[in-house]
DNA sequence: CCGTACTGTAATTTTATTTTGTACAGTTTA
DNA sequence: TAAACTGTACAAAATAAAATTACAGTACGG
């Protein structure tokens, strides 16, 4: 699986961080300790989905276009990452005459995504605003 | 992540399937559609946590040691593949000033082992004997 | 007690995936 | 019209996964 994810929650965190809540994709990618080029991507698609905004040009840059507090990560899960738990790898031979080697990876994959929707369900428990509370939490206590 | 719990599951349902639940690493490999040694790999590891008995030497192999209708995938999940879905990719600096940069990573490790056990929790729903079930079901249905 | 048919395991090679780096066209505004 | 951005594509490098090979150890059957 891709870090798309991580890098995602971490964008959308640190510019819920920032006063202005606006970052160029260069400052964004050194907060994150990637490559700007890779920040872009990843906020491409986040702008499809109406996390951000982009603007082209001399100031342009990211800004966060909703509320951290009403958006969870499991839905950041589920515009960047959505079937990045299913293994790529097949099992069995769709052609073997057994029905084990012919069906397991069907049936598997219904339930890794069955399992994948456990995992997004959870992620909705949190709010970009709760990560970012956290993540200031620890920098105090820690 | 790797595909090890695939075949672990795989590998028990085909044991559950077989009238003696006793197979070679060689036949079981042909099922799966990969290379023997692979496969006494994950067995080792299922014959550690009591899932199967393997028995060196001539007229050896694999027997399935506990009820199929007892043993959940999720508890295939816990031993074989624990940890799989941390992504490996580090996200920020750790000493970075900025709270976000240094501790994003901390915060997004801890929501992923929560998560994880979330998606174990789903797979303890279906036992081998239910995989089973549904690969011949779906063989005789589709 | 030797040969055959297995498992256990480690090392190596091959293949696939992920991440990084580079480049450049397009956009905005000062 | 130059400067500072994004968007996007492609190539290179790094990493991870899977396959292959090899061989020591074990157990049975003659």
């Amino acid at each position: 699986m891709t870090s798309d994810f991580t890098i995602a929650v971490h964008s959308l965190v640190y510019l819920a961080y920032l006063p202005g809540n606006r970052a160029s994709s260069e400052a964004i990618a050194h907060n994150v300790a990637t490559n700007p080029a890779r920040i872009r991507k990843v906020m491409g698609a986040l702008r499809n989905e109406g996390f951000v905004k982009t603007r082209e040009g001399i100031h342009g840059g990211y800004m966060l276009a909703v509320n951290p507090e009403l958006v969870t990560i499991g839905q950041v899960y589920e515009t960047i990452s959505r079937g990045a738990l299913q293994p790529k790898w097949q099992t069995g031979d769709p052609d073997h005459g057994c029905p084990v080697s012919s069906n397991t990876q069907n049936v598997m994959d219904c339930i890794f995504q069955e399992a994948e929707s456990s995992y997004a369900a959870f992620l909705h428990q949190y709010t970009v605003a709760d990560v970012l509370e956290k993540i200031e939490n620890r920098h105090q206590t820690v």
